[in-house]
RNA sequence: GGCGGCGUGGCCGAGUGGCUAGGCACCGGUCUGCAAAACCGUUUACUCCAGUUCAAUUCUGGACGCCGCCUCCA
């Protein structure tokens, strides 16, 4: 057995043998900060995340660098539309994504890199490309030649000469050759620009992620995650970029990639206006119930994003936090139980991080915990109970779609109005007094205003519609 | 045109050459003042056509359909 992991360069499922024993050294590549992220950003973010915490819940001492692309036509552009400098916006929307980043609980990366704060680096790795002959100069740009790199398409399954037939952009005169990038742009007016051996300018995109992976994690790493949309060309250039100018290989060991988030069967992306952003849709959807919508199918898989899914996703996490909710305290230690269910969830996960399958294991255990608590004669149930909790708290710490009773309660001191508070008050007296019909009229009320009660023997309980 | 992925019950979604996925919804029951939550029970599957096999949803070939990449994109 062991972890095994879908490798995008050989598209096959393969052991997974770190280069380093015991250690996980991985790089995702993060925004272009020149605007909100949506939720198919978000979904490849959480991905990453829960790969990162199982690793490191399984054992692994895992090291996880991201970086921001502060420098790109994409922000130069929108900056000059919007009459803005170009480092307040990228500066902007790095914040932004900060904040929705922490918003989806996701573990802050080792290092968050910066594509500006590297500019030496990229030069330094485009002048070995050029001295390598790998790279050429032309009016100021430096461009890759895919051509001299007799690796190139072997993670995208492309060949040089499939290329002609197809051409759907006007190819740049300065090129020699139609799949050659950009490695530096010649700058142009009013446009941010670095000194370089071949002018002022700034660095392409991709040559970015080349060296500061290879700066941080070294050549040979051991995943490196995007959006499958990135396969081809960014992370086929990264690969020709990085093996081409350090003369070694592989660059990477595992190339992981998620699956997009559909709309009506289409991919969410900007051209088509599809776009739900995440800080619109978390003035209303708690982030657990995101997360959950974005590990509930396998993470190659696409996911279609919409009002059923998204409810289905609520009711799961739901039914999760009615058990935490009535499950009460977990216990030091996870019970014999506990462990079985644990070592489902990492049979699981060892499978190309089966999500889907981590959750059906959750499920059981949440049902098996709920028939204890149901058959109260057991005296040792309570005692069960709790050590199945224990279990139920590492699973979701890992998946991140745990019930943060902490979380509830400051939401209950913080939001919970006057007027929700006295009707609650006027719905226990009308409850003592059997005034059921005050009572039910009460309850609704307080359903409008997002509170669910519910009575128990022990007294009514109340909680936040998710 | 090239490369890649997918088609599972009302919906979402795992998985396997023969042995219950799981969730949501529905229905019946227990509990409850009524609900809610919870528990128990129950129904509905593997796009189509060939082939391999004792046996295929699972392997092979084909058909049809859907999606992604080939331009910035998670």
């Amino acid at each position: 057995m062991g972890l095994t992991v879908t490798n995008t360069l050989t598209r096959t499922k393969e052991a997974f043998v770190p280069r380093d024993e015991g250690k996980v050294s991985m790089y995702v590549c993060g925004p272009t900060v020149y605007g909100d992220i949506h939720i198919g950003n978000a979904r490849a973010a959480i991905v990453f995340d829960v790969i990162r915490r199982y690793l490191a819940w399984r054992g692994f001492e895992v090291t996880f660098v991201q970086n921001y692309t502060d420098v790109d036509d994409k922000i130069i552009n929108r900056a000059s539309d919007e009459g803005t400098d170009w480092q307040e916006l990228a500066r902007h929307y790095s914040q932004a994504y900060e904040q929705v980043a922490s918003a989806l609980r996701l573990d802050p990366p080792d290092r968050l890199v910066k594509a500006t704060d590297h500019i030496p680096e990229m030069i330094d790795m485009i002048s070995r490309l050029v001295e390598g002959g790998f790279a050429y100069e032309s009016a100021g740009s430096v461009w890759f030649s895919v051509e001299n790199f007799p690796g190139y398409g072997k993670l995208s399954g492309r060949t040089l000469d499939e290329v002609h037939s197809r051409e759907r952009v006007e190819p740049d005169p300065h090129k020699r050759f139609a799949l050659d990038f950009a490695l530096w742009k010649a700058a142009k007016q009013g446009e941010p620009s670095w000194d370089s051996p071949w002018g002022p300018g700034r660095p392409g995109w991709h040559i970015e992620c080349s060296a500061m992976s290879a700066k941080y994690l070294g050549m040979g790493f051991d995943i490196h995650g995007g959006g499958s949309d990135l396969v081809f060309p960014h992370h086929e250039n990264e690969i020709a970029q990085a093996e081409a100018a350090l003369g070694t290989e592989p660059f990477v060991r595992y190339w992981l990639h998620n699956g997009m988030v559909k709309m009506d069967a289409q991919k969410m992306s900007k051209s088509i206006g599809n776009l739900v952003l995440v800080k619109d849709l978390l003035k209303d959807v708690r982030p657990e119930v995101l997360r959950m919508m974005a590990i509930s199918g396998a993470y190659r898989s696409d996911v279609d994003f919409g009002e059923a899914s998204l409810e289905q996703a609520r009711r799961a996490v739901e039914r999760f936090d009615n058990f935490s909710r009535a499950a009460g305290e977990a216990a030091a230690q996870v019970s014999k139980d506990g462990r079985r269910y644990l070592e489902r969830l990492t049979a699981a996960m060892d499978d190309d991080f089966n999500t889907p399958l981590a959750i059906s294991v959750m499920f059981d255990l949440v049902k098996h915990g709920n028939t204890l608590m149901d058959s109260d004669n057991d005296p040792e149930g309570a005692r069960n109970v709790a050590g199945l909790v224990a279990a139920f708290n590492q699973m979701a710490g890992v998946l991140g779609i745990s019930y943060d009773p902490a979380a509830d309660e400051a939401a209950a001191a913080d939001n919970l109005s006057a007027e929700q508070a006295e009707l609650l008050e006027r719905r226990d007296e009308a409850r003592k007094t059997k005034n059921w019909a005050e009572s039910d009229n009460l309850r609704d009320k307080l359903a409008d205003l997002g509170i669910i009660v519910e009575d128990t023997p022990a007294g009514t309980r109340w909680h936040r519609k998710s």
